[in-house]
DNA sequence: CGTATACCATTGATAAAGTCAACAGATTTT
DNA sequence: AAAATCTGTTGACTTTATCAATGGTATACG
């Protein structure tokens, strides 16, 4: 369940060699380990992959997931505040901080008053925000496209299902 | 598609407050923004939470989920080389020299010179890391019944499936 | 053969991400 | 109104991630 590596791997499988030689060394021998069955492990590097080709795809606007994520939320009218942000990445409210510092500063996104609650700001998207994330969107949408390929249709909205029920359990 | 987060967000949730007012402020309200329907997002969540509570759980035996990744693979006869532990775990090599180190510190594995290919090392683990393993294997077990309880036998298999599929694409 | 090229493990530098404690201002609780 | 709690923020500090360079091996190939 390791699998942290947010970057392309630069793999590069030249050797055929010591293959014939009593065991095949195949790219991917290691699959028939113990942990290559853990869904846990399997999660963690499917995000691995997959937010690793994100985050090169998305290096042409100068996003990273991370701050896609946000710009995606100040996009979608529900007026998040911060600290729903950081629920809801499962970042620390301080990584939100610098996060929105960012965005705000390249014009993305605002920092409004909330009105009921003088505490806590929340964050809307500018016109440039929204436009910023409609590229970004489209280069993600590749993106996973190019890591989701093999799923039909109907196996993406399974997975989708299976993942939000482990992704979102409410208390424990 | 954010969430690294790896620990237990502090929520507190005491906040029933400004529910009744025009929007439910419900713990997670912002599901019903677009990037919750995002697979990818839903995959980083769901490992954000399942390593999360997995390394409190194996905080008892001083190991983390990198290292039980790697020790777990140490203990599955495949002899895996350092290299291949890199590709398979998505680490880059300098950091599976350091967990390697650690490991062997510990007692627990060993580093093997392979008499095929004196430049790469195979990593074996001695009786101590085995049982080691097995501590933690029971932990880490208990930890994702905990994170995956609410899915069937059947819905785990499904969904270790559609990972498997996009955790291991051959090419790309 | 011998030399160029590629590979493995390792080190070290640097950047990014995660964790934690503390604080000021605002709100809720009692 | 005092105590307790919450929000965003800052700062310190640890862990991960990324990348370049190196010494010892191995392979390719002329």
């Amino acid at each position: 369940m390791a699998v942290q590596k947010t970057a392309e791997p630069r793999s590069s499988r030249t050797a055929q060699a010591a293959e014939a030689d009593e065991a095949a060394t195949g790219p991917e021998r290691l699959m028939a380990a113990e942990l290559a069955d853990e869904i846990e492990f399997l999660t963690a590097r499917a995000r691995s992959v997959g937010s690793g080709r994100a985050n090169i795809a998305l290096k042409e606007l100068d996003l990273r997931v991370r701050s896609y994520s946000v710009l995606s939320l100040a996009c979608s009218d529900l007026n998040p505040s911060q600290r729903e942000l950081a629920d809801f990445l499962s970042l620390d409210p301080s990584q939100i901080v610098a996060l929105v510092d960012e965005l705000e500063r390249r014009g993305a996104v605002t920092r409004e008053a909330d009105p009921r609650d003088r505490r806590s700001k929340v964050i809307a998207a500018t016109p440039e925000g929204r436009q910023l994330y409609k590229q970004a969107f489209a280069l993600v949408r590749t993106s996973e496209e190019h890591s989701l390929g093999e799923l039909s249709l109907e196996e993406r909205g399974q997975l989708r299902a299976l993942l939000r029920r482990i992704a979102f359990k409410s208390a424990d």
